[in-house]
DNA sequence: GCGACAG
DNA sequence: ATCTTGTCGC
């Protein structure tokens, strides 16, 4: 159930778009968690080359463990471009609809995409945090606004990402000597909290498990190997059972 | 006007 | 995001 108090069209031009963002950005909560982590959840599109056709996926885990628990596949079509700034109007709709189909609800998502470090603090991740009234991290793959020193090539190591004088977030080394992932406030989180979450979620790979897994499953989805639907398959701990 | 620019 | 094989480095 998405939050209705603060539901609006998807069915706007880009200038419409950046005024729904001026308005919602005062709605972001930063605060600290208010419950402890239990199922933690990534989110992610997949796309054709030259289609309208979207692969959406919401994948919950539980946390700390990081096994799947539950999962929602589904096809649809977007409208809105990509415009940089606007990612949220081109991604979010399916998401939502993705969201609404869990029956697993998760204590934080992991969005692929910025939070608050955005022109106008407003990215994906706090949209769709906002809309879902939950606590949501941006975990980006490359920066979309300000300015950072190079952390330490250590896994773990970070530094802050300014913009106007700001900290929007932060540049996060999530293995050796790979590049850095970029880490923002959602929404009902800080940023330190981001930070670790974040860290206790990498398996190996740079990119979290949420988000990975995530993505795997709307390609597998986009390639037809997978069907769409909501149940996750049980596993087969005991032949017996 | 020029350059930057999540996925 | 997507189109795509091999290849360099830990």
């Amino acid at each position: 159930m998405a939050n209705y108090r603060v539901l609006h069209s998807w069915d706007v031009s880009p200038e419409e778009a950046i005024k729904i963002q001026n308005e919602m950005r005062n709605l972001v909560k930063i605060e600290n968690l208010q419950s402890q982590i239990r199922y933690i959840a990534g989110a992610d599109i997949s796309f054709d080359k030259g289609s309208n056709t979207v692969y959406a996926g919401i994948v919950v885990l539980k946390f700390p463990e990081l096994v799947e628990v539950d999962r929602s596949l589904l096809i649809t079509e977007v409208n809105f471009p990509y415009i940089p700034g606007l990612l949220s109007f081109r991604e979010s709709p399916a998401l939502i609809k993705a969201w609404e189909k869990i029956k697993i609800i998760p204590d934080v998502v992991i969005i692929d995409g910025q939070g608050i470090a955005h022109p106008r603090r407003f990215g994906i991740a706090s949209h769709f945090g906002v809309l879902i009234d939950k606590p949501t991290i941006g975990c980006a793959k490359s920066l979309l606004v300000g300015m950072y020193k190079e952390p330490d090539e250590k896994a773990g190591s970070y530094s802050y990402l300014y913009d106007s004088g700001e900290i929007i977030g932060v540049a996060l080394r999530t293995r050796d000597n790979v590049q850095p992932v970029f880490v923002s406030i959602g929404h009902k989180i800080t940023l330190d909290e981001s930070i670790e979450i974040i860290m206790q979620s990498i398996r190996g790979y740079r990119i979290p498990e949420p988000t990975r897994q995530a993505h795997m499953l709307v390609n597998a989805l986009r390639r037809g190997e997978i069907k769409p639907g909501t149940r996750t398959k049980p596993e087969q701990d005991s032949l017996f059972s």
